[in-house]
DNA sequence: CAAGATTGAACCTTCAATCTTC
DNA sequence: GAAGATTGAAGGTTCAATCTTG
């Protein structure tokens, strides 16, 4: 059972429990789990290539890039982990693996003690600067590009939609 | 596309490689951004509900929602690691879980003395009945309703364009 | 000797507890 | 006492090695 009701058509069966459509239709099914597949596809792409180019992988090289990115190239830990969707303490070891390869290091925070500020190293704007343009040809070849021009203003807000739903139901 | 127009050109600057344009626009790194943080918080928030609801995790119920599909609700070890995107080890480990909670079972291929079949158990096809609805109403709020009926098909054939762009790569 | 599956070791992430500073 | 960050313990995934069967 789980996500379709049989071989039936493509309008969902009433709604017995006055939330919403119970069922999802064939087409709808077929769209949610290729979203699924493509999206771990691609992933799986970017990272192998940013492996095998650089050593870094795609999670490392977010952080670079938003350290990059950063007044002074550097971040406080916890904005820098909300920024790269990590855990605090998932944050503070793969800084540490990024600092153990000369990639990222650390510093006191001047304002607060409590805090932590990483930063980038010259080695990691380096190893930036050698990755990026093949990383960018990657998204654009994989992504952007099968996606179309057109469309991605219709991705975009589609996206926005989707954001919106999931900020209505959160408490 | 309507997205933006702004500062910086949204034209990318010619390519000194050959292969393709080096730099994203901005419009479109806000679409790539976009697309990872709203992928991201719409898995969450489908494993938060489901986890809540049943005390399984999305990676868990996929595994028990293709068993629920295959024929005698059984299918080999190696055919479902890669229905479900899983590595044969990591597979072989969920499984275990799942039988020890009772959800799934083990059996010998009768065909081949080297396979394994894991099957769903009558208290996983319970568990399945009984999470579904809920789960199906959650991938239409969040995903389907926010997307829209008339972009269903849009997002759909991106996603097989994306697809084939990957698959024209892979060697 | 190849294929299917499992096991051991390593890696990465998170939660809970801790330590320091505000 | 609360906030920011780190550390210990636990959970889950993968690679490499192993075991069994074709």
């Amino acid at each position: 059972m789980a996500l379709e009701r049989g071989g039936a058509a493509e309008t969902a069966p009433s709604d017995p429990t006055g939330g919403g459509k119970d069922w999802l239709t064939p087409s709808e099914q077929a769209v949610w789990r290729r979203l699924l597949a493509v999206h771990a596809r691609l992933m799986l792409r970017l990272d192998e290539d940013l492996r095998a180019a650089t050593g870094v992988s795609l999670g490392d090289y977010d952080v670079l890039v938003a350290l990059d990115e950063a007044p002074g190239r550097s971040l406080r830990m916890g904005d820098l982990a909300q920024r790269v969707m990590l855990s605090p303490s998932g944050l503070t070891r793969r800084i540490d693996r990024l600092a153990a390869r000369g990639l990222a290091s650390r510093r006191d925070c001047p304002s607060d003690g409590r805090g932590s500020l990483a930063s980038l190293t010259a080695e990691g704007r380096q190893l930036l600067a050698a990755a990026a343009p093949a990383h960018v040809r990657s998204v654009r070849r994989y992504l952007l590009t099968p996606v179309g021009p057109g469309a991605l203003g219709d991705l975009d807000a589609a996206l926005g939609r989707i954001c919106d739903a999931l900020d209505a139901d959160r408490c």
